[in-house]
RNA sequence: GGUCCGUUAGCUCAGCUGGAUAGAGCGCUGCCCUCCGAAGGCAGAGGCCACACGUUCGAAUCGUGUACGGACCGCCA
């Protein structure tokens, strides 16, 4: 049940009718008619549009559009008041006992606020895709929390969604990999060894050093490169991958697909997919002029395999070569997201970080080319993470060893914190994360905000089942009635925009409106808790009153319902009680 | 030089498909606990949405430009 959908679709038969009796002119495009919640809540329950928007088209006054309009909306029986407002709003006013529908659809069925709107459509949803040479850091927790979060928002609107993780195992940087594993093999055997420039010294390949030894003894020791590079090539990566797995299962998150960029090398598909582009005629030998800005001494020109990514809206063509004829990192990507395409994706979202802004139109461009404009790619960018320690900047540097770990984090502060707190932010914004804030129980704290109205909510559930009073959904939706405080409406009404939250975050593909309505939710619990205080008949439990106190509850369990859904797209489990 | 993002209350941020007096939290002022957890709530003061132009009956929202801030910009992945 939406009631806002709902609505509409009653607002445009009324339209339709208006046009069959001749009131409107035929043909006229109802597609900007929308039905909101109003501003003010003054207004009423609910606000249309739809005088304003076709009063021009239908070239007649907004007004006399709304009062026609008002007449027939009136004569439904969710409507108890039509009427016409400022330059021609129809504000609605609903019966009472919509509100009470709406408590009862959320107690009634576990998939209110799921929408059908993606229609089973196959998304691929590509995040973290980190480099397997190390643990996954804090930056790269951001973007796994994102891409996590927005794959289960649309799994929730009614996607077939795919969690994807690009590994690039194919690059120079897992050469780099393999001869740093190398030195920690050569130091499980007791050698003396030097990290120089250009190896990774972090401590977490000492293990993957000692499993070397354990898997193959002295074999690769006084050996040429050549001799064990591509070996450990394979075996460093594989034990990256499995602490990045287990990185990501701290979190809480979960893939479907690992896709290997290596799989793409040998095989004839990074080939495959530039001999669509030059079919397309958009390979060519070329000349790139230098980057404006750049000092002309850094610049020697040089020709290259080129895409003309330009026809579809870049700004300059990319190499897919180097001047020496190997692939550019590019390559391998183009092949990469044409075999996204080919696999029968109808949409396809990338998760990357700030620093691959310049990578936003190549790709976008790319797949244009090779799905001839039929696979949309949206690409998210998240932005840096600031982390603060009481109120103090924490500054991050791999040389100091002041290098902060995905790990470090959630051993800290726990999944749950982690994953809402960097939700609260819109993914292209920059985000303060300060240890010791993210802990705290106050209202500065939307964790603990959200958290706390379930606690209280359980809190109220126990109370009742102590006094006898029974409290599953069935006996709660039994003992709803009409008669709703208007601070019990405040709620219901509240309730009624999840799913149409849903919708809209799903559209946009921005969780962290998932976030913040959670947080007003809990407000509004918040609030009406605290009117109890003042007004008894506003309590959950009225002592010696079993039907009055099931319904009341049966309101806070619908808000604790919905808060429970929203938590699980966010990917936090909602707390019973606070400790 | 270019691209992308941002600019909304003292601070940190929401704001949908353009619409009616622009919203929250913190901070500030004043209230509310013999009572389901006050780890909370209520009320007040405080922004005309960086600036300009444009589109529109109507712009914080769309477009263009300027200023300021951030990220990025050839064969590094």
């Amino acid at each position: 049940m939406n009631i806002f959908a709902d609505i509409r679709v009653l607002v445009i038969s009324s339209l339709e009718e208006m046009t069959r009796t001749g009131v409107l002119p035929e043909g006229l495009d109802f597609a900007n008619v929308a039905v909101e919640p109003p501003r003010d809540a003054a207004h009423g329950d609910l606000a249309t549009n739809a005088a304003m928007v076709l009063a021009k088209p239908a070239k007649m006054k907004p007004r006399d559009i709304a009062d026609a309009l008002a007449g027939l909306l009136a004569a439904d029986d969710r409507v108890e008041l039509a009427e016409v407002a400022g330059p021609g709003f129809l504000n609605l006013r609903l019966n009472a006992q919509v509100w009470t529908q709406v408590v009862d659809a959320v107690l009634s069925n576990a998939s209110f606020g799921q929408s059908n709107m993606g229609a089973g459509k196959k998304v691929n949803v590509e995040y973290v895709s980190a480099n397997p040479t190390g643990p996954l850091h804090v930056g790269h927790t951001r973007g796994a929390v994102f891409g996590d979060a927005l794959a289960s928002l649309l799994d929730y609107a009614g996607y077939d969604v795919t969690r994807e993780y690009y590994i690039n195992d194919g690059g120079a940087q897992v050469d780099v990999l393999a001869r740093s594993v190398y030195l920690r093999y050569l130091e499980a055997h007791g050698q003396e060894v030097a990290f120089e420039d250009g190896t990774y010294p972090g401590d977490y390949l000492i293990d993957v050093g000692e499993a070397l030894k354990a898997k193959v003894g002295d074999e690769y020791l006084g050996k040429e490169e050549a001799h064990w590079l591509a070996d450990i090539r394979v075996f460093a990566t594989e034990a990256m991958m499995d602490l990045i797995r287990s990185d990501l299962a701290a979190l809480g998150i979960e893939m479907d697909v690992f896709f290997s960029e290596k799989s793409l090398y040998g095989t004839g598909r990074i080939e495959g997919a530039l001999a669509q582009l030059d079919d397309q005629g958009l390979i060519y030998e070329g000349v790139l002029e230098p980057p404006k800005g750049k000092k002309p001494e850094d610049w020697e020109p040089r020709e290259q395999t080129l895409f003309k990514s330009t026809d579809h809206g870049d700004d300059v063509d990319r190499p897919v070569k180097k001047s020496d004829g190997s692939w550019t990192y590019f390559a391998p990507d183009i092949a990469y997201h044409f075999d996204k395409v080919e696999r029968g994706f109808d949409e396809l979202i990338d998760v990357f970080g700030a620093d691959h802004g310049g990578y936003v139109k190549r790709m976008k461009a790319a797949v244009s080319a090779l799905s001839a404009g039929k696979v949309p790619l949206d690409i998210k960018l998240t932005q840096l993470v600031k982390l603060f320690k009481n109120g103090e900047p924490f500054k991050m540097s791999k040389r100091a060893g002041t290098f902060v770990t995905l790990r470090d984090v959630v051993e800290q502060v726990g999944p749950d914190v982690t994953r809402f707190v960097m939700l609260t932010r819109k993914n292209d914004a920059p985000l303060d994360f300060d240890f010791d804030k993210v802990l705290e129980q106050s209202k500065d704290n939307p964790v603990f905000y959200v958290q706390y109205a379930c606690a209280r909510i359980n809190s109220v559930l126990r109370k009742a089942d102590e006094q006898g009073i029974a409290v599953d959904d069935a006996t709660l939706r039994a003992a709803l009635g009409t008669d709703l405080h208007e601070a019990e409406v405040a709620v219901a009404k509240k309730l009624s925009e999840w799913p149409r939250q849903v919708e809209i975050a799903a559209r946009t593909n921005e969780p962290h409106r998932i976030a913040f309505y959670l947080y007003d939710l809990a407000a509004d619990l918040h609030a009406l808790w605290n009117r109890g205080n003042d007004d008894l008949a506003l309590r959950f439990i009225q002592d010696g009153d079993a039907a009055t106190s099931q319904a009341k509850i049966a309101l806070i369990r619908a808000v604790f319902i919905v808060i429970s859904a929203g938590l699980g797209i966010l990917g936090v489990t909602p707390a019973k009680e606070m400790r």
